[in-house]
DNA sequence: CTTGAAATAGACCGAACGTTCTGTTTATTT
DNA sequence: AAATAAACAGAACGTTCGGTCTATTTCAAG
C-alpha cells in the first residue's frame, strides 16, 4: 500500500492471485478505519492536534499497524485527502465507499440557486469539507504535503470542471464556466471559514441564498433532468 | 498588560503621570516585536508551528519577556488578532503603527469591480490577512480561543459593516448590503485557501474580475471621492 | 541614593510529539 | 508441512512543546 505506483493498476496484485479477499480485506479494513479517523480527528480538533497517537486510539489499530502501511504522518495524510477526493473521480471508489463530495448524485444542474444550498449542506458543510479544509490550509504552510497532494487537487478540479461543463453553460459562453465554479468553490469555502464568527446565525443562509441569485443569471442549467451518467 | 480590562482607558496610564514614553516603550517594543513576530510565523510556518520558542527567538526576546507580557499562547494569540484588526476599528492604533486592514485608506468606493482587487492584494492576499485566515482556522477547533476572540471579530464585522453602508448602496435597497459585502469577504478569504492549488495561475485574477463584474450590477457606489472622515 | 515593582533573562519541568526499532502473529506460497 | 513475507503489536528513541520558576536588570518613585 505504501508503494504507491503499484496501485495504479489494480490488476496487479489479483492477476494471476484472483484472489481478491482474504489479506486484503483485513489491510482495507485497518486502512479504511485509519484514515477515517484522521478525518473525524481533523473535522474535531483540526491538522494540528490529529497526531499520531490520537488517530491509532480512535481508529482501534496499533502503532505498528498504523506506522507499517503509513511510514510517516504526511503520507497518512496524503492517503485520507485522495480518500477524500476519490469518490467524485473516475471510478467510485477503490477503497472506501462513503463519502461522495460532489459527483453524479449532487449538483444534479437544476439551477445554481438551487445547488448551492445542496453543496453547502452536503459537501461543504460536512465532517469531510471540513476536514478538506484543514488539509488545505495545512498544506499552504508544510511545502511537501503540499507537492504530493497537488497532482489529485488538480485532477480532482479538472474532473470537476467537466461536470459543470456538462450541467451548466456560461452566458457569455466563453470557458468562463470554470472561472465561475471556481468563484463558488472559493465562496463556500470561505463560508466555512467565517461561519462560527458571524453574529447572525442567519447570515450563512442568507449568503447562500443571496449568492445563487446572483450567479443565476450567469448560468445557465442544461437538460436539469439528465441522466446520462 | 495582561490585564485587559485596564488597558481600555489609555488615559489610566498617563492621567496622573504624564509620561507616556519611558518604561512604556520599552514593553510596547517588546510586545510590538513579539506580535509582529507571531504575525511572520502565522504566515511562513502556520498556527500549529508557531510555538513559543520560534516567536521568541524570531522577535529577539527572552522566554522571560515573553511569557511576562503573555502568560500563555492563547493569550499571544488573541492580542495578535487584536493588532490585526486594530487599523480598521476607532482610534487607528493604540499601540502598533502598522498594517490598516481596511479602513479610510482601502477600497475608496469607486466601484466594487475596482476595489475587489485592492482588497485582494492589499489585505487579503498579505502576510496580515494570511495570518488572519491561519488564526480564524485554528480558532474553529480551539473553542477556548474562539471565545476569546469572537468579541473583536464580531466589532470589527459591525464596524466594517457600516463602512461599507456609507460607500455602498445596494440595487434593492434593503440591509442587503451586509449580506453583500459577507459574500465578498467569503469569496476572498476561500480564493486565498485554494489559490496555491489553482492549475492555471491566471485563474485568481480571472475570478476576481469576473466576481466583481458579477456583483457590480447590485452594489452602487455613493460618492466615489468622498472624504467626510 | 535607596527602595520596590516591573521588565527581562534563561534554566528547568513533565508531557507529548513523530519516528525507529525489535518481536509476534497471520496469510500466502512452495 | 515448511518457508517466506507481509501485517500487526508495542516499547523506546531523541526532540520539542507550553508552562513554571528563580535570578538579574531596569525604571520610577521616595
Amino acid at each position: 500500500m505504501q508503494t504507491e505506483n503499484a496501485e495504479n493498476q489494480p490488476s496487479d496484485e489479483t492477476s494471476a492471485s484472483r484472489t481478491p479477499g482474504a489479506n486484503d480485506l483485513r489491510v482495507a479494513r485497518t486502512t479504511g478505519r485509519i484514515c477515517q479517523a484522521v478525518i473525524t480527528c481533523l473535522d474535531e480538533v483540526g491538522y494540528a492536534e490529529t497526531s499520531i497517537n490520537r488517530v491509532q486510539s480512535l481508529a482501534g489499530v496499533s502503532r505498528g499497524a498504523l506506522t507499517h502501511h503509513f511510514p510517516s504522518k504526511e503520507a497518512m495524510m496524503v492517503e485520507t485527502l485522495e480518500r477524500l477526493l476519490d469518490p467524485v473521480r473516475g471510478q467510485p471508489n477503490p477503497k472506501n465507499p462513503s463519502a461522495r463530495p460532489f459527483g453524479q448524485s449532487e449538483g444534479q444542474g437544476d439551477g445554481i440557486d438551487a445547488d448551492l444550498p445542496r453543496l453547502w449542506a452536503k459537501v461543504v458543510n460536512t465532517k469531510e469539507g471540513r476536514a478538506l479544509i484543514e488539509l488545505l490550509v495545512a498544506a499552504r504552510t508544510h511545502s511537501e504535503l503540499a507537492e504530493r497532494i497537488r497532482p489529485s487537487l488538480h485532477a480532482y478540479n479538472a474532473e470537476i470542471g467537466l461536470n459543470i461543463q456538462r450541467l451548466y453553460s456560461s452566458a457569455d459562453g466563453s470557458g468562463e464556466v470554470t472561472t465561475l465554479w471556481t468563484i463558488c468553490r472559493a465562496f463556500l469555502r470561505g463560508l466555512q471559514l467565517q461561519q462560527q464568527f458571524e453574529s447572525d446565525p442567519r447570515a450563512v443562509d442568507e449568503a447562500i441564498a443571496t449568492f445563487g441569485q446572483i450567479l443565476a443569471p450567469h448560468l445557465f442549467a442544461l437538460k436539469p433532468g439528465t441522466n446520462d451518467k
